[in-house]
This record gives structure tokens, sequence and C-alpha cells, in this order.
RNA sequence: GCCGCUAUCGUCUAGAGGCCUAGGACACAGCCCUCUCAAGGCUGGAACACGGGUUCGAAUCCCGUUAGCGGUACCA
């Protein structure tokens, strides 16, 4: 068996979609687990909505996602040679015609079709012209559509995930191939490249399932081989219909500036419509690899769940030394206006990823650390300052800050010590003592334990600025 | 309307006729841990759309119903 040959189709009208993203992965997936091709190529045929900028988001959404092509960008616009050579070779075999009614003629017949309440088909009239009139009115260069003759035959095929789908050729009509402006028509651009392209197996979106008759046909009357089609579901939204814009974030971009990371997008992805079995959910990309399969590809839909998507992002968190988290988190502090390129962000980092879901909650954990907590307070803050006493709080602020002062080591476990020692002294609750330190250092209740927070400050912005900033608190 | 696809907790799913009193994960609730919050651990509620078959036995196979989705273009 000759090594399989795949490949992703996006028409750069868009931005890369989510549903796209994962078609992509699985394409990639499938490649990479059969030492097979994939080959990327960029369907810009629509030439009016079609444009470089969406052709290089895609592509970088896809690189960043991990997923690596073998072939392409190939771009569809630059067969249109073949398209047309191909046309003309169905019309030659008779397995075409050519079609010389109007645009305007077809849509009033559609138009009286629906009103008397019936659906419109095409009747076949200009495949009952006799050849003489056909001559007569190409030697007039009346403009006209080139039709594929649909067979009445069954055209079925085995799918590799919902197994066998057949349909009839009686029900479809002949549809146009090849326009009258002598532009190729998505069905026949689609059959002869894959076909160029020598493609095994075609893995693509379920909404395609009712145009796999008409290029099966196609296949047919070009005398070429039928790849294998995988049907793979649609990804909805949260209610139940396509994913679309208003359910908010459909582009890969968003949530890479969302602060996703793109193992966690990607893994997230791959479980959406496909399972390995048993209880698998976070898998290195060689698990995913060797697990993967066309079989364990879901029949229905998927709903994306963008909490989901959230806790497997912190799972990543958990487990990623934060040398691979610095740079983006750089990226998404200079956004917000925080220049900290040179510092040693690692400790910061590490000490807050835990508590974070995305790389933006750890890059505002960062930015407090480094610059202090913000002016207001936190509601459950405030709360805290009025249930322990101003004068309490103030007071505890200041004699922490005097301990900390004679302390010669900042390390956790002197600090932790340090204010133990306080709190026993003073005959505090061991929390009233660390929770105005955590207030003051970062305006909030949550941040990692006190003696690491202390000791992650000082660290980042240095010991007399931690003195600093709970001196003012108290004051 | 016609053609096609699909149907297990709210969501993602495991399940290939007996292993199912239907398993896991997210979310939710409670408990443990604890200076807070996470993380982690434990516990709980929560599903085989409906109706007929086939079979000793059906979430699993067949038929029908219902519902959802996709297509029905000189769009892709």
């Amino acid at each position: 068996m000759p090594s399989p040959r795949v490949r992703f189709a996006p028409s750069p009208t868009g931005y890369l979609h989510v549903g796209g993203a994962r078609t992509a992965l699985f394409n990639w997936l499938f490649a990479r687990k059969t030492g097979g091709t994939f080959i990327l190529r960029i369907e810009d045929t629509d030439r009016e909505r079609s444009t470089e900028e969406h052709t290089r988001v895609i592509l970088d959404g896809l690189t960043w996602l991990g997923i690596t092509w073998d072939e392409g960008p190939y771009f569809q616009g630059e067969y249109l040679a073949r398209h047309r050579a191909d046309a003309e070779r169905l019309l030659a075999q008779g397995a075409a015609y050519r079609c010389f009614c109007t645009r305007e003629e077809l849509e009033a017949a559609r138009g009286a079709a629906e009103r008397a309440g019936q659906s419109f088909r095409y009747d076949g009239r200009c495949d009952r012209l006799p050849p003489a009139e056909v001559e007569a009115r190409r030697a007039r260069g009346m403009p006209f559509a080139v039709r594929l003759r649909m067979p009445d035959a069954e055209l079925a095929w085995e799918d590799a995930v919902h197994g066998r789908i057949s349909f009839q050729g009686r029900d479809f009509d002949d549809f146009i191939i090849f326009r009258s402006d002598g532009t190729p028509v998505y069905n026949l651009a689609v059959v002869s490249d894959d076909a160029a392209m020598r493609i095994t197996h075609v893995i693509r979106g379920d909404d395609h399932i009712s145009n796999t008759p008409k290029q099966i046909a196609l296949y047919r009357a070009l005398g070429q081989p039928v790849p294998v089609f995988a049907h793979v579901p649609m990804i909805l939204g949260p209610d139940g219909k396509k994913l679309s814009k208003r359910h908010g974030a459909t582009a890969v971009g968003d949530y890479q500036k969302q602060g996703i990371l793109p193992l966690a997008m990607r893994n997230f992805l791959a479980l959406l419509g496909w399972s390995p079995g048993g209880d698998r959910e976070i898998l290195s990309e060689s698990e995913m690899i060797q697990l993967f399969s066309l079989e364990g590809i879901q029949k229905k839909p998927a709903v994306f769940d963008l909490t989901k998507l959230e806790w497997m992002n912190g799972q990543y968190l958990s487990m990623l030394p934060p040398a691979e988290l610095r740079a983006p988190v750089l990226r998404h502090l200079a956004e917000m206006g925080i220049a900290a390129h040179g510092l040693d962000l690692d400790p910061v980092i590490d000490a807050v990823k835990a508590r974070s879901r995305t790389l933006l909650d750890v890059a505002r954990q960062v930015a407090v650390r480094l610059r202090g907590a913000p002016a207001e307070l936190d509601p459950k803050a405030i709360q805290f300052v009025n249930k322990l006493g101003r004068t309490r709080y103030r007071e505890n602020l200041e004699r922490a800050a005097r301990r900390l002062e004679s302390l010669p080591d900042w390390s956790p476990a002197a600090i932790a010590a340090a204010l133990a020692t306080e709190a026993e002294t003073s005959g505090q609750k061991l929390g009233d003592v660390m929770q105005p330190i955590r207030i003051a250092l970062t305006g909030g209740t949550v941040s990692e334990p006190v003696d690491q927070l202390v000791a992650v400050v000082a660290r980042a912005a240095g010991r007399e600025a931690v003195l600093a900033r709970l001196r003012n608190a108290a004051a």
C-alpha cells in the first residue's frame, strides 16, 4: 500500500477557525501516524474574498499549533489551466455538456418552482439540444457553462468514520462544473487538484458529505481512483448551533491572545470529536500520534466547551517549567505596558502559575509582584481589613516589616519561621499576621503562601520594595 | 419539501451482545489539606431520546418515530 497523502485545503476568506484547525490537526495526526504526507493547499479561487493577509494568518495559526506540512502551500488559483483542461476532456468524452441557460433564466425557474412549493431541479434542456444547434450557438459566441451529466447510478462509499454512505445519482441534477466566465466551480477544482496531487485520504468536515457523491461522479468521469473519505463531525456552540462569531472567539488567534498555550489548544481540539479510547485526557504529541485512528473519530458533532479548554490550559501551565512560559508572559506584560526583559522572571512565574488558567492570569499576577499592588483594594480584602480592624491591620504590617527588616535570611522557610514567631508573641492567629501582608503586597486575598510571596517579591523588586510596600499600606 | 448524517450525565466522552448496579474528565456541591486561593485527595448528585422487534440476554444488532444538524447555487 502506497504511503498516504492527505491535505488541508482552507480558503483564505477569513481567519483560521477552530473547526478548520481541528480538521488540519486530524489530517496531520493521520499523516504522522501512517508515515504519510501532509499537504497544504490554499483554495483561493474566490478572488473577491481571498487575501494574502488571511493566508498568512492561517499559516501562522497552524505553525503556532505545531501542525507542520510536508508539501505546499499550493495555491489553487495557479491550476486554472488544468481545471479547464479537465472540463474540456469531460466535454470531449461526452460526460459533460454545454449549458447556454443564463443565470437569469435559471433564477426565474428556481423562483417559480419555489413559489409552487416544489424543489427546483435543472431539467437538462440544454443536454437535449441538437448538435447543430449547439454548434450554431457556439459560432455566435453565446456564453455557456459546463454541466456534468449525473449518472443514474448509486454513488456510495465506505466512509472511514461513518461507514457506508449511499446516494442515488438521480437525486442530483446535472450540476455546473465550469462557469461561463471561464473559472472552475469548487467541486471540479477540488477533484482535479486532489487527483493531480494523488491524495489518498480526504479528511474533511461533515458539511461536505453531500458534495461527495458529486465528486465521486467526477472522479469516475475523469477516470481517476476515488480516495478514501473520512467526514469528521462539526463543532457546535453552547447553544447547539454551528460554532460562529456570535459565540465569541472562533479564531485560533483569539485563543492565543487570551493566553491559551498551543499545546493545550491542540490537545483540547484533538479530544473534540476524537477519543483515544479509555480514560486518556492529557496527551503528549507522540502519544497523540501513536493513539490516533480514523475509527476513533466521533460521528456526532461536539460542543466547544471553553471552561474545559481553560482547565486543560491550567494543567499545561502546572506541568510546564517557567522557562517555557517566559516568552509569552513577556509579550503579555509588554501589552500591559511593562518592559520586563532582562529580569529574572522564572521564580515569579513559578510561584504564580498554579493559580492561573491562562497566560494572561500569569502575566497579571507577575505584574503585581513587579510593580506593587493596585491603588484600590479588592472588595474581599477591604472586608478582611474591616473585620480585623483598621488599627490592628496597620500594627501587624508595621511589626511584620520590623521583623523582616532584622531578618538576615529571606528564604521562605526563614520568613515563615519569623512570622510564626510574630504571631505567637503577639498572641494572634497566624492568618491575622499573614493576610495583611498578602493584601499589602497584592491588593487581594489570594496568592501563593505568604512566605513564598515575600521571597518572590523581594527577588523581583528588592527587599526595600517589600518593606516600603508594607509600610506604605500601613500608613 | 427532498436527499443525507446523527442520537450515552449540563458538556467532552468510555462502551464492538453478558465484564454495566453504565466508567472517566470538565462543571457543580460537600469534606480533607491549609495563612488565603489554587493544585491535589476523597465523597455526592447527574445519562443510554421514544416505541417496536431479534436474542436465553441489548447502551451495543434491525425497523419505525421524534429531535438536531448538513446539503439542496455559474459559494467554498
